[in-house]
DNA sequence: TTTATTTAAATGCAAGTGCATGTATATTTT
DNA sequence: AAAATATACATGCACTTGCATTTAAATAAA
């Protein structure tokens, strides 16, 4: 009997994969927004949900929508939006099928920005992903990384 | 001549690559903060401080090491340490060797919140990382983990 | 040794985030 | 239909973070 009811510890692999995960993680986000700030280009989380309102035409997105496919909390998404709406790239109108709700629809600026912003955001992937590996391993990479926190705990 | 001086594009499995890196440890994190909160224990910063101080012994460490080693800007260490310093974890004193700094030592407490904080956060990791991954695999993506934002880009 | 430069650490201010709650509309129950 | 519940979104408050600057001490240059 070696544990006794305490905790058995962690596979030294399975703490290294962990470390490494995280603190590349935060490393790579971290450069990112740190060029787009050199270049006067607004953060991440706006690249994030330009692209989504872009992709979702003229017809435009819920908040709730979007707020599922960025994985933020919903006031995380609302002021999001407020911010970048303030600063002309998306509109919010209300939304005619439900009076609770909005609409969102990108606008010229923003689709402007968004593709300014994607050549520089790429170039960071590209250095920083491409160039240390081959596109198998990129798959492969990939594919370990959607098993991680696949589900909920707790 | 087909990209005429434009941005060619990444490479499909880099990108789903870097989209799948980035969302992964993002949930992953979001999930032990919610699981340390939930047991009423501080925040994933502070382990990480609190390891580290503690591994240090005796003796202590300086600030500016701890922002070293917690990739933090100096700032940042500034405050997670006031903070935890004020929730009694760990002690700051003028260092003797040089007047401009301090050395940061953990406290009794310090140490037993570290201890209770540990299984916690080790069983959320084995969760998400150990029951996914076998051993090996989780090495894989180390590894290949490893080779991403390796070096500073600019 | 006086002066200039660098380094360690803290802090004021503006902006962002988490949490809980509020407001309004929609949906369900009775 | 009236009342109860659920959903969409916003917001006040406290706390955290980023940025720029400050303070103080150490080191380098004059």
């Amino acid at each position: 009997m070696v544990y006794r009811g305490m905790t058995p510890d962690l596979n030294p692999n399975t703490m290294a994969a962990w470390v490494s995960l995280i603190r590349a993680s935060e490393r790579a986000v971290s450069q990112v927004e740190a060029v787009l700030k050199d270049q006067d280009l607004p953060p991440l989380s706006w690249y994030d949900a330009l692209i989504e309102v872009e992709k979702s035409g003229p017809k435009g997105v819920r908040p709730y929508e979007l707020r599922e496919r960025l994985l933020m909390p919903q006031y995380g998404t609302s002021r999001l939006l407020a911010r970048i709406e303030k600063a002309g790239y998306i509109q919010r109108v209300p939304c005619s099928m439900d009076g609770r709700g909005h609409v969102v629809k990108i606008t010229n600026d923003g689709k402007a920005v968004r593709k300014r912003m994607w050549p520089i955001y790429s170039n960071c992937i590209k250095k920083m992903v491409e160039t240390n590996l081959t596109h198998v391993q990129a798959d492969e990479l990939r594919s370990l990384v959607d098993c991680v926190a696949v589900d909920k705990i707790r």
